[in-house]
DNA sequence: CGGTTGTAGATTGTCGACAATCGACTGAAT
DNA sequence: ATTCAGTCGATTGTCGACAATCTACAACCG
């Protein structure tokens, strides 16, 4: 049978999901600004559907965390403060040590080689001072340090966190940073994982995640004004 | 202005929440069984509501993982594996870590007290061989950790895991253990983190989950059978 | 003039009906 | 007998309309 490529690659999933992927990747981008109010009436005709699979996947983004809805008064995009940061950052770091403990246990066999190919492409993408894709391969980086681990639970629960650092990432641009520099940081990690050396992949990894962290709850500013 | 106790202490919630509350209840407690199915239809008439409010309530359980829908087929409990318990507490166990990490780290005033008044409470139930009030207690024991940890994140992470601990021991009656030492076993976490010891706080509270979740998991069994 | 009460507009919450999809069963053609 | 198209029943997915609630502002009373 001649391999089809498309033509279901459009309708194959719910207006529900299809909704869902375009809020929540407007949030992650920043498109839609934290305090923004969502009028379902406005958004519904927007998109051409009805409110009732927009206020489902409401329900569930309000579940994970990016919005926030008051009763009988609106839907909010979740406002990002400064402790969010840092407790953000702070659990990413126990998150991904867990992970590195596990993968270290377990002594998975293509852990290093997999992690390598990313950072080969890091290396690349540095020396085309191409920041889009070294920002996606960062977070393709340490999505491969959790999947690795082969903790379903863990991964579901980082996918909660990683989407907030996404959003985090989005809002505030880091570019003054020597991009090179940014790539070789996840050489220690890697040098770590093949050492099987865990007080010192642990401490590594805590190291990288806490100076992204404090780099930027430093320079984070929300305005705390409402008008 | 006299203070007037009650009156809106019944309805201000939305049949949403009502609706999530009673479902969450009925997982939790074990009262709907994993794989068991969820019609949107009857549910609705049984609790008296239409679908709408009944399917929000649906999307959040999803994406708490309480339950598992299939597009057009139905909504069912999540089936727990014996993996799925492995990995619940072995997270659990980095959570808790964690949480006594920033207590001792911030020297929090009034952890110790808190936490021996609810040992206290354990004691007074394991002498009454209340199994009941001591399971009780033992939740709000771990859930004070993660509370005065002060991480927020943490907590509402925590309590995705902390559900479906809950929906364990209900399904799993441990009941044939030492009611006296299942309570004295909090003890130890209690002496550590008075003694301020990192170390060997992480030890004792990774040894006191892990016990519990072994002993769970050992005695795990699914009916794979569906039928 | 200050404070309370009522009303209007906007927004969310809920409902009942209809459409789309799936799985099993049926039945005819080969 | 086997296979495949068609149909039926059940369930989820979506829609438009109506009800409940909140905020702001205006009107009324002291």
């Amino acid at each position: 049978m001649p391999q089809l490529p498309s033509l279901e690659h459009f309708n194959n999933k719910s207006l529900r999901e299809r909704i869902l992927d375009t809020l929540k990747s407007a949030i992650l981008s920043g498109e839609l600004k934290p305090g923004q109010t969502l009028v379902e009436t406005d958004l519904a005709s927007q998109l051409g559907v009805s409110r009732a699979p927009l206020r489902e996947a409401i329900q569930i983004l309000n579940s994970e965390g990016l919005v926030s809805t008051v009763p009988y008064h609106g839907t909010t995009v979740t406002k990002l403060t400064r402790t969010d940061i840092e407790e953000l950052y702070s659990l990413r770091s126990v998150m991904e040590s867990f992970a590195i403990q596990r993968i270290l246990e377990q002594h998975h066999p293509t852990a290093v080689t997999d992690l390598q190919a990313i950072y080969e492409r890091m290396i690349a993408a540095a020396n085309d001072n191409n920041w889009r894709d070294l920002n996606m391969l960062d977070r393709e980086f340490h999505d491969t340090i959790i999947t690795l681990s082969g903790h379903s639970l863990l991964a579901s629960t980082w996918n909660t966190v990683q989407m907030r650092v996404q959003q985090v990432m989005s809002l505030h641009n880091l570019r003054n940073r020597n991009i090179v520099q940014v790539a070789n940081n996840h050489l220690p990690i890697i040098n770590a994982i093949t050492a099987n050396d865990l007080p010192l992949a642990t401490r590594v990894i805590q190291q990288h995640i806490a100076s992204t962290g404090d780099l930027i709850a430093e320079g984070w500013h929300v305005d705390e004004d409402a008008s």
